[in-house]
DNA sequence: TTTTGTTCTGGAAATCATTCTCAGAATGGA
DNA sequence: TCCATTCTGAGAATGATTTCCAGAACAAAA
């Protein structure tokens, strides 16, 4: 499983002759141990062995490689997770106060039809589909 | 229909203790107009009598007044949009390479059963639901 | 219409997340 | 080992957005 994980990222990178080096492995790693998307400040604070600019590039290398995936939302910090073909296709329910995320899945069903839908208006507008991005708002139970 | 506009948008300007001066009057009137989101260098660019801060303060005070909505993306600029209720119920198609946001809907069955999935997992998840964002990402016709 | 207290404006300065720089370190093959 | 490439990290630079603040516009009352 884990060992998988480090594979894939070593084969990933090699693609775009990268190195898969200590740093990149520790990213990875805690990446692969949070239960929600991080922001950078949140994962230089769990290791503090990581350099900011270390972490910023070689996020920006995992991205590239197909590893993790960037979470853009209106908080000020971005978020990162590994790329969804580790775990499972999700989407992101993002608190209006905190910003906090957690993960919610659609019932298969839901999913489908809406992959459908999506696929049918991309091609309608001309544009090559490449994935979607659903985020739910609201209030966390802690904010309210 | 452009003085109905006018009017909520005194009227929810109102409510929060803030004018609709006429600064505001030419924001709403360029968003009207566009029939994308736009950027703030591409609205102070539409109407050079605009100055810079004041479109960002301006933009903040719409938005939080319920009459614009901001989105944010990878690229570098945010863009903003009238609020949807001055409009209809749409999404997003943003191309990957350049930046440009294009609307769509979603047929209204496919639509009328995914909000009814999100509230069930808002619930779930303990949240308060307030609404969701959904954008597809791909590679505009002119970018291809 | 004056007065008065509030909100708004816009240019410039400040903030701050992110990116870049660059000299030295690590890596991987020849 | 030697060479060529990639990586590292501390600090500088960048650039979108926010904040300041002194004067302007505004609304309501007098
Ligand atoms: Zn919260
Ligand atoms: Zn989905
Ligand atoms: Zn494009
Ligand atoms: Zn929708």
């Amino acid at each position: 499983m884990r060992d998988d994980l480090h594979a894939t990222a070593t084969r990933r990178l090699r693609r775009v002759s990268q190195r898969y080096t200590s740093g990149r492995r520790v990213l990875v790693e805690v990446l692969a141990a949070a239960e929600h998307p991080l922001t950078i400040p949140e994962i230089v604070e769990l290791d503090a062995s990581l350099a900011t600019s270390s972490v910023y590039r070689n996020l920006a290398a995992l991205e590239q490689a197909g590893i993790a995936t960037k979470i853009v939302t209106s908080q000020e910090h971005a978020r990162y997770e590994l790329s969804e073909d580790f775990g499972h296709h999700h989407h992101h329910l993002v608190c209006i106060d905190c910003g906090r995320v957690s993960d919610f899945t659609l019932p298969a069903g839901v999913e489908q039809e809406l992959d459908a839908a999506l696929r049918r208006a991309a091609r309608k507008e001309g544009y090559v589909h490449d994935t979607h991005r659903l985020d739910l708002t609201g209030t966390c139970p802690e904010c309210q």
